[in-house]
RNA sequence: GGGGAGGUACCCAAGUGGACAAAGGGGGCAGACUGUAAAUCUGUUGCCGAAGGCUUCAGAGGUUCGAAUCCUCUCCUCCCCA
């Protein structure tokens, strides 16, 4: 047996990690694991309500395919028995319980966005209503019955909450059970999640326990954060970026991160030794390293990871172009407009295109000088490399585009908007 | 079951009869600047509009010339007692 190959191993798999309970009881298992050939069996759990997989998911799944790497079993337990019944967590907002259709419906989409990163081949999918319906409600309590309200009030945010005097529903108390549970029937050697999971995954290891198994593995990892750098990165904070986004929204995403965030992503998100990091950040400190360059750098590497290495060179090249060149994007979209009269009052022809909601807001843009245009003769000649600076600023509300047949208009409403508008003078094909 | 405290805009939070489309902070958006959509500074942030108007303070009614503010009922959250 290698033993520098499990401590190698061992190194990668608790790398970033937070937490390990414990760090020995993985040896043993990966000793066993070398010695006998039985895969470890690691687990993670996931909320089918919310089916949109970002970045901040993604540190666990990086990890979960270390675990792949090394030929394991990763098995995938989509909560969709606690989704039946319906997540109110959150204050007012209850929300509705998922019909079996929307849950079938979101788990293929997270199907098809794990494995972005997962290799299918070796991951396992099971729905926990399999063992946790069949259980039926006096099982479910004999179940329950072997845990006490204040061990379960222990948990981090049920306590928080306690204090602050906030709701917590009876549901929201059995959850932890219900995953604890899923932890036995499948007998996990390995549970990862959050730091947020803490508890679950510790609560899953002592049911374990008195199912006579050997307890599973917790496994926390950092929680991201997202764009603003302070908040958790998530969707319903609209800081995040989805792994199916298009290389161009993540890019210019990536992009906005502050420097400092910058290190943290590529020490989570990316392969990049600590070192390398070191290095760095004392190269922009001497002024040899301009930051914009290595969150470039990120950026190109995050999209890679979903993509492929020309669209994220694209992805470059369409960015510069338009922020460090500012020249017009290559593309944007485009619409046609049938022009009777002359004069098209340019916050009509704004909320037609659907640039903005409200014409409040239009008003206030062009009020701040936030929208331009540019009036080209022919639209059959758009030029290719126009450069922002040709284009001209809306002067006020009351401002009148001039424009028919075959001209074409730009539009650039706010920083990152753009429209071509290409005239026509014929009534629409019936 | 009894008693008490609350519900204000995207979020937090002030406001307890008129000067309130509603302080302040966060977030968002825009401008300047730049190294980038970093940082910083400034402005802006219900809707429609030329002025002006219209709809908002959990919901429904009511009192009043006038209500986020007072009254009644309803819904929701929390605390204490049982």
């Amino acid at each position: 047996m290698d033993v520098k190959k499990i401590e190698e191993d061992l190194d990668r798999l608790v790398k970033n990690c937070i937490q390990v309970v414990n760090v020995e009881e993985l040896k043993v298992k990966l000793i066993r694991y070398y010695r006998e050939g039985k895969p470890i069996k690691a687990k993670l759990g996931l909320d089918p309500t919310a089916p949109d997989i970002h970045l901040g998911h993604t540190i666990v799944l990086r990890k979960l395919r270390d675990f792949q790497y090394m030929g394991d079993e990763v098995i995938l337990i989509i909560g969709d028995f606690t989704g039946l019944i319906g997540d109110p967590s959150g204050r007012n907002v209850t929300r509705k319980p998922l019909s079996r259709d929307e849950i079938e419906k979101n788990a293929e989409t997270y199907r098809q966005q794990i494995f972005k990163i997962l290799d299918p081949a070796k991951t396992r999918v099971e729905y926990n209503s399999t063992w946790l319906r069949e259980l039926g409600s006096d099982g479910f309590i004999r179940l329950c019955s072997r845990f006490t309200v204040s061990q379960i009030l222990q948990r981090d945010d049920f306590s928080t909450r306690l204090k602050e005097n906030k709701p917590i529903s009876v549901h929201e108390l059995i959850y932890p059970i219900a995953q604890a549970y899923d932890s036995v029937m499948i007998e996990a050697d390995v549970e990862l999640g959050g730091t947020d999971q803490t508890f679950n995954l510790l609560l899953g290891r002592e049911l374990q326990r008195e199912y006579q198994q050997e307890p599973q593995i917790c496994m926390t990892l950092p929680i991201l954060e997202g764009l603003d750098g302070v908040e958790k990165m998530s969707k319903s904070l609209g800081n995040y970026i989805g792994v199916t986004e298009s290389p161009k929204e993540i890019f210019g995403k990536v992009m906005s991160i502050s420097d400092q965030l910058m290190f943290r992503y590529y020490a989570l998100l990316t392969g990049v030794p600590d070192t390398e990091l070191e290095t760095w950040k004392s190269m922009i400190s001497d002024n040899k390293l301009n930051p914009m360059e290595l969150k470039t750098r990120l950026a190109r590497t995050l999209i890679e990871q979903f993509y492929d290495a020309a669209e994220a060179e694209q992805a470059e090249i369409e960015f510069k172009h338009i922020f460090s060149e500012r020249k017009l994007p290559e593309e944007m979209p485009v619409s046609f407009y049938n022009c009777e009269d002359q004069k098209i009052w340019i916050i009509k022809l704004i909320m037609q295109e659907g640039m903005v909601s409200s014409q409040s807001e239009v008003r206030r843009l062009i009020k701040q000088g936030g929208v331009y245009y540019k009036i080209i003769s022919d639209f059959e000649n758009v030029p290719a490399e126009l450069p922002q600076s040709e284009m001209e600023r809306v002067p006020d509300a009351n401002f009148e585009v001039d424009a028919c047949a075959p001209m074409a208009l730009i539009l650039k409403v706010g920083k990152k908007s753009f429209r071509l508008i290409k005239f026509i003078n014929q009534p629409y094909p019936a």
